[in-house]
DNA sequence: GCAATACTGTACGGCGTCGTACAGTATGTG
DNA sequence: CACATACTGTACGACGCCGTACAGTATTGC
């Protein structure tokens, strides 16, 4: 049914934004899975051809991290992306290293759909939310995430005092 | 290691909102699950165990609801709970259907320490973040959470009464 | 030139969640 | 009472992403 998950008076909803940012993306990656089903795409996939049909050839590491995913996951978006001829990998003549990612005529194409679609459901999504609202909202997750990023790498260096857990293994 | 995915003048900021909710929404897991490690616990596991902590036994349909995962998903997070010792299940007499997980004296201990860890977690997310745009967040958060659910059913079901040009759709 | 170090992309195994199908139980209807 | 329908939890296969280890290439220092 409804599936709203923390509804009205569970908890100090105050108390559980954690959870609500992780359902609330889990429920952003349906719809748009949903909506973009007939491209046959997923959210990631739609984000990277939209970005590379924005910004011409991009390495793999840049979309990775535009992406906030992982090195080793961007390649099989990639390799399936290619697969079906919407991006293809260019050498860079001056770094044999990298794949240059660029968007295919047919990929082009359907960047167009992918951003009717876009538009769509954005729209439907800013419903009852005011202009300054999103904006916010944009920014105070913006502000998040580099207090996320400092938080993790605080925990990875807890400087000198190390725990006793006996398994430690690795590094 | 930086991993700031959408850093300045990438693109339209307005445009990627759901980029920034997804790698979010990694990031915060990726956080949750380095200061819980020392506990052996990820953050839907915490999260569950804080959940039943304080409301008492629920059934595993409420706790998925609540969680915002299937009920497919939680009952293996329960299975690994109870194998360790922190939650049982009790069959409810009135109905043989359900079971109804309630915490155990370990899980209570642990259920302590994850409140602990919680809050100094969170503490440090607050950083440079008002109280009021943190209410701000969970507001547009949960109307968005209406918004997606509201969508994804739309896709799923045409309706009755679609619209006859397939463009103009709003605007 | 040659070695040491840094960086890019790939291979592989693992985890968490999803979706569907299914068995057991409850509830309503004749 | 028998039957159909609805609901709860489980089994199984699939997908997306992670993390580590690794090979190929660039860059720096000698």
């Amino acid at each position: 049914m409804t599936a709203l998950t923390t509804h009205e008076l569970d908890s100090p909803p105050w108390l559980r934004v954690e959870t609500t940012l992780m359902s609330t993306a889990r429920l952003l990656r349906a719809a748009f899975d949903a909506r973009l089903a007939p491209l046959d795409l997923n959210l990631t996939q739609a984000s990277l051809l939209g970005y590379v049909n924005e910004f011409g050839p991009t390495t793999q590491t840049h979309l990775a991290d535009h992406l906030g995913i992982g090195r080793a996951a961007i390649g099989s978006v990639i390799d399936r992306l290619q697969a079906r001829g919407l991006v293809e990998r260019q050498p860079r003549l001056d770094d044999r290293r990298v794949w240059l990612v660029a968007i295919t005529p047919a990929g082009g194409e359907l960047a167009r759909e992918i951003a009717e679609v876009d538009q769509v459901l954005r729209a439907e999504l800013r419903h009852g939310i005011g202009r300054e609202e999103r904006q916010a909202l944009a920014w105070v997750m913006t502000r998040l995430q580099q207090n996320l990023a400092s938080a993790i790498t605080r925990t990875s260096q807890p400087a000198a005092a190390p725990n006793l857990s006996p398994d430690a293994s690795d590094r």
